[in-house]
DNA sequence: ATAGGGTTAG
């Protein structure tokens, strides 16, 4: 109807908003004999030659092929000759030309197509226009026009909900999204809910933090017997253990009884990993090669499960699994790379994650960023920031993670100068705002450096609420640099924010035990026991032919552990002789000195490390991990260690890396 | 003839 007087004159600019771009659809003759004839795309020629421009399909099939194979921009261009061509044509091929400017990102040419179907009269009444219309404007970052638009669409669609509503998750407004699957759960009426749609209500509850909508979606799916769709399910597992819910067994208990597939397997195996449970993500993988009923494993997978050996240490699982990443061929798979990378890093091998980093073929930002962590991890700032630099001559823009990683790698090789710097030059040269992982790097190394006026001017300055790791962070800097009064500060931060942890009053305790203040060191220990806060217990483990070990402090339950003990006296022995001294500075100060040597001896890395010494290959690294920080005097004697075994010893915290082989460790003294 | 769709990486 009216399209045909849309082709000869040009068309109006949409007012104001229309941003000056290459309008792909001006009517000019000349232009489109470029079109037709310019080899700018080869393949839009190819297309073109194969054009009916009687047939109004023939140019909408031309417009969304150009649009799959990736030349948005010719699509929209052929759609503007399509419409001078045959006025017909514009009702099949407005959506897929809709779908182009979403490729595009092109938010003119979309607000022109917007404007063409108004005067079209295709927008609002053709649900075909109007998803695609919504998906530009999500797309185009305009979540608002997107509901404008949405507003004026009289009766929509489930695919018109379903393109609103994920559109709202690709712009991060979760509960927006939710909101419009909300009075059908609430009115218990699947009328809108098919498949697509039940995907995205799901991936929406997955983030958000309403509690019960997962279950809710649940008995809708099944009322419609959607609950044997494999994809839903999965989607569905995913929001059991995230969202409101958080409750990974309610999403194995699905797992058990639905019928999987290779997504079901990673699924649950990638939520084990991330939640830290990194046994049952491997136990889930074994599982799966061995009886998943002919499932086999792909990149996903692999991807999953390396991030479960980094937390857990697991060299040896983690070495078979590079074998098989190598085995099928996927070195080059930049999310499988990034995994091994990570996994070697967090593992104590810089060097084969940096093997690993080469191979990858085209690194993204997430690539570079763990290689400079992998680096910063283990102290070795100035190749983290020789990666960092390579990064930005790659052409890649770092971003605010890129810039935990640098920052991090600053701080924990105690490179002050180069931490201003980036801190400052993040802001000024990037315009990345400082969240709180930055200032926690920041504030950790200006602590340590002894700047910690400085340190605390930051806290001061942050946009952004300060957590207990900033707080901690400023709290071991006065230990270091014996400041009772900011450390009585930041403990009374601390006790506002995390109540349970009495390791910040172990710390304040020593802090006072050192400068003489005895009636407050009394005064803690009474606060501690009044309060009932209790240290959680600290335990090291070491992996040894892909059995791990555990150790507590004084722990006599390992099968082998009176050789361990009396191997560790002699070595104690020969460490002394080498000049050792035990640094009984970092015990609880009412034992004597006799009763500190033997409280220290006894510390789990040192059981830890012991045992490991004496089973392990010679020359292999000794990789220990521990759930609480390390001491100092356990710091010192592993350096010992080092120096009369010429044994690499890596003890990795839960947060930090101690790398003591050259002797460079920035740990300070924690308790 | 044309529309909407998650799980992996710091």
């Amino acid at each position: 109807m009216a399209a045909a007087s849309l082709m000869t004159p040009p068309l109006p600019n949409p007012p104001a908003m229309v941003t000056p771009h290459p309008a792909p659809m001006t009517s000019n003759p000349q232009r489109e004999r470029d079109v037709r004839s310019t080899p700018t795309s080869s393949l839009r020629a190819l297309f073109l030659r194969a054009v009916d421009p009687s047939r109004p399909a023939s140019w909408s099939a031309a417009v969304a092929d150009l649009l799959s194979s990736g030349d948005a921009i010719a699509a929209l261009a052929t759609f503007a000759a399509a419409v001078r061509a045959n006025p017909a044509a514009l009702l099949p091929a407005l959506p897929p030309a809709l779908r182009a400017a979403a490729a595009a990102t092109s938010l003119a040419a979309g607000r022109q197509l917007h404007l063409l179907a108004l005067r079209s009269g295709l927008f609002p009444s053709d649900p075909y226009s109007a998803s695609a219309l919504l998906h530009m404007y999500h797309h185009c970052s305009h979540p608002v026009d997107a509901r404008r638009a949405f507003d004026e669409i009289p009766d929509p669609n489930p695919v018109i909900i379903t393109a609103m509503a994920s559109g709202y998750m690709r712009n991060n407004l979760f509960h927006h999204s939710l909101g419009l699957f909300r009075d059908m759960i609430a009115s218990d009426s699947a009328s809108v809910i098919d498949e697509a749609a039940a995907l995205v209500a799901f991936s929406a509850s997955a983030r958000v933090t309403d509690r019960g909508v997962t279950a809710s979606l649940h008995a809708l799916i099944v009322k419609i017997g959607l609950e044997r769709n494999a994809g839903v399910v999965n989607t569905m597992l995913d929001s059991y253990a995230k969202g409101g819910s958080r409750d990974l067994g309610a999403a194995r208990k699905v797992f058990d009884t639905m019928e999987r597939d290779v997504v079901s397997w990673n699924s649950m195996i990638a939520l084990y990993a991330q939640n830290g449970l990194s046994a049952e993500a491997l136990g889930l993988y074994s599982k799966m090669m061995n009886v998943g009923g002919g499932i086999k494993c792909n990149a996903v997978a692999l991807s999953a499960v390396l991030l479960a050996c980094a937390h857990a240490g697991a060299i040896q699982m983690g070495k078979r699994i590079h074998n098989q990443v190598v085995r099928m061929g996927l070195e080059e798979n930049v999310y499988v790379g990034t995994s091994v990378v990570d996994m070697y890093s967090k593992c104590g091998r810089v060097e084969m994650a940096c093997k690993a980093f080469q191979k990858i073929k085209e690194k993204n930002i997430l690539s570079w960023s763990a290689m400079i962590t992998g680096y910063g991890m283990h102290g070795h700032g100035q190749e983290a920031l020789e990666v960092f630099a390579d990064m930005k001559r790659s052409g890649l823009r770092p971003n605010y993670i890129t810039f935990i990683s640098v920052l991090a790698a600053c701080s924990h090789a105690g490179l002050l100068n180069e931490g201003r710097h980036w801190y400052s030059a993040m802001k000024r040269e990037f315009g990345i705002e400082p969240g709180v992982e930055h200032y926690g790097c920041m504030v950790d190394l200006l602590g340590r450096a002894g700047c910690l006026d400085e340190a605390y001017g930051l806290i001061k300055d942050m946009k952004v609420k300060p957590d207990a790791a900033i707080w901690g962070a400023l709290l071991s800097a006065c230990r270091i640099h014996k400041n009772v009064e900011l450390a009585e500060i930041s403990v009374k931060r601390l006790f506002e924010l995390d109540t349970t942890n009495s390791g910040y009053y172990v710390l304040l305790s020593n802090i006072y035990a050192e400068a003489g203040m005895w009636k407050d060191v009394e005064r803690i220990r009474l606060l501690v026991k009044t309060r009932g806060i209790e240290k959680p217990p600290g335990y090291s483990k070491v992996e040894l032919k892909g059995y791990t070990h555990l150790f507590y402090v004084g722990d006599k339950s390992h099968p082998q552990h009176k050789e361990i003990y009396s191997y560790l006296e002699k070595l104690l022995e020969r460490m002394q002789e080498a000049g050792y001294v035990p640094n009984t500075g970092s015990v609880l100060h009412d034992l004597d000195e006799e009763e500190k040597e033997s409280a220290l001896r006894i510390h789990s890395e040192k059981l830890a490390v012991a045992f490991a010494l004496m089973n392990s290959v010679p020359g292999s690294v000794i990789h220990i991990i521990k759930n609480l920080r390390v001491c100092s005097d356990c710091h010192t004697a592993m350096k010992f260690i080092t120096k009369i075994t010429e044994r690499e010893i890596i003890i990795r915290d839960l947060q930090r890396f101690h790398h003591f082989k050259d002797g460079l460790c920035s740990c300070g003294d924690y308790w």
